[in-house]
DNA sequence: CAGACCATCTGAACGCTGATCGGATTGGAG
DNA sequence: CTCCAATCCGATCAGCGTTCAGATGGTCTG
């Protein structure tokens, strides 16, 4: 971990790991990019072989962050019984909707980070290194979710299109109110029942809406603009 | 404006002024406490004798910003004709709604200043000069409207307690989505309808949301906390 | 009208930051 | 073994937030 000789060899993933230990440590600001190379025992021109700004380290790990956060999600809806099985079909979208809130609420600064402004799109030569298979991004996660929940009988198809978008702004608002201190919740059980009937509230509600006779100008990828080429390579 | 004489004479509320300018040509963090000091024709010094440092500052900006939006929303769900009048109960907070999320997107960079980790409680000995009768928090308006339509009959009274927490968190939640980046709407027409959408939903969600026999701790406002002692001075 | 008071503002300074650059060090390819 | 390209160092730059002793001048007291 520390150092082996004069080239680190591991220098980008070292910073990336101190960068986010001092983001939990000292907030998702609270740091300094000399301060994580110097716990890398690295100057700190050296990180700027790896990363051309201390900006772009901050993308990289939000980038990071997020994919963990898209795999937990992925985890965890496995986890839960498939919709055939038990009579409650929302079950699984409730348990994604219930870890992304958690998972803010448990890592504040980590998701003040990872939902900080400047989306994680944009430069797409950056995952030169192919660690694993790129994990899905949380929002993929939801996506296929609510396919499946389509699928199964659970919402009327008519209320599928944009249906991603009303139930992530939903978890999202939740959790981001709470990472940022404009809401609060005193009894932490308080914040899996909140998420719960934030994410059931929005579900029931798109089944009985009124459904819009028109008004949505694509099925709906067109609304969530991210990388493009993601999954299914080749 | 510029500069008077020696002393200058509303450097607070000129700071305030130059920062918010900043803020949105520069972006939410893209500016100095400096730049705005030499903006307003003062030292930078100067500005310490208005605010304890330079988050004080921001702190201080996001009250003002917020409690403009309150303003607003306050403004256009008085335009809204009252529930009894037409047969849409729903009308008025779908125009809080709409309003909070155009006002997020119009002024991305203000947002996302207003929206920042720090919630505006703590220091409730600032408002020093008493400028107006103290606006209303963006979700005071919210609360008065739920109560409101519980007492019209658009939303059982069961539902009540809580429900201004789902229903900040999902329009919170799109107006962040969108201001960060992280999802994008291409027709600008598209925020009100997606809007409009989730506050329904969410709504409709509530109404006929199974009856949680239990779980709230108190009516609601122990739920959120704010700054205590609002009106009513002495 | 004189004088003192004191909030306000200045200018220089401190330590820290992100970023750049020439030069030292090294593992590995030829 | 030699050379190259990647990597890392150390010094340096402008700019940042913040502090502090001192200059300034409106206002209140006599």
């Amino acid at each position: 971990m520390a150092r082996r000789n004069y080239h680190h060899g591991e220098l980008r993933a070292a910073l990336l790991d101190a960068a986010e230990a001092l983001v939990r440590e000292r907030g998702a600001d609270g740091w300094s990019l000399r301060e994580a190379s110097a716990r890398v025992g690295v100057s700190s021109s050296a990180a700027y072989h790896h990363f051309a700004s201390r900006d772009a380290l901050v993308r990289a790990l939000r980038r990071r962050v997020l994919g963990e956060l898209g795999e937990r999600l992925s985890q965890e809806v496995g986890r839960a019984a498939g919709p055939e099985a038990g009579g409650d079909l929302q079950r699984r979208l409730v348990a994604v909707g219930r870890t992304y809130v958690q998972w803010a609420v448990d890592d504040p600064s980590v998701a003040r980070l990872a939902f900080g402004a400047g989306a994680p799109a944009g430069d797409p030569a950056s995952d030169s290194t192919s660690d694993a298979a790129t994990p899905p991004h949380p929002h993929d996660v939801l996506d296929a979710e609510l396919d499946l929940l389509v699928e199964v009988g659970g919402l009327p198809a008519a209320a599928r299109p944009g249906a991603d978008f009303v139930v992530w702004a939903a978890v999202h608002g939740l959790a981001t109110l709470l990472v940022d201190g404009l809401a609060r919740l005193d009894d932490p059980r308080a914040v899996a029942r909140e998420a719960e009937r934030v994410v059931r509230a929005v579900l029931t509600g798109l089944t009985h809406e009124a459904v819009p006779s028109q008004g949505w100008p694509t099925p709906h990828s067109a609304h969530t603009e991210r990388r493009t080429g993601r999954g299914a390579g080749k």
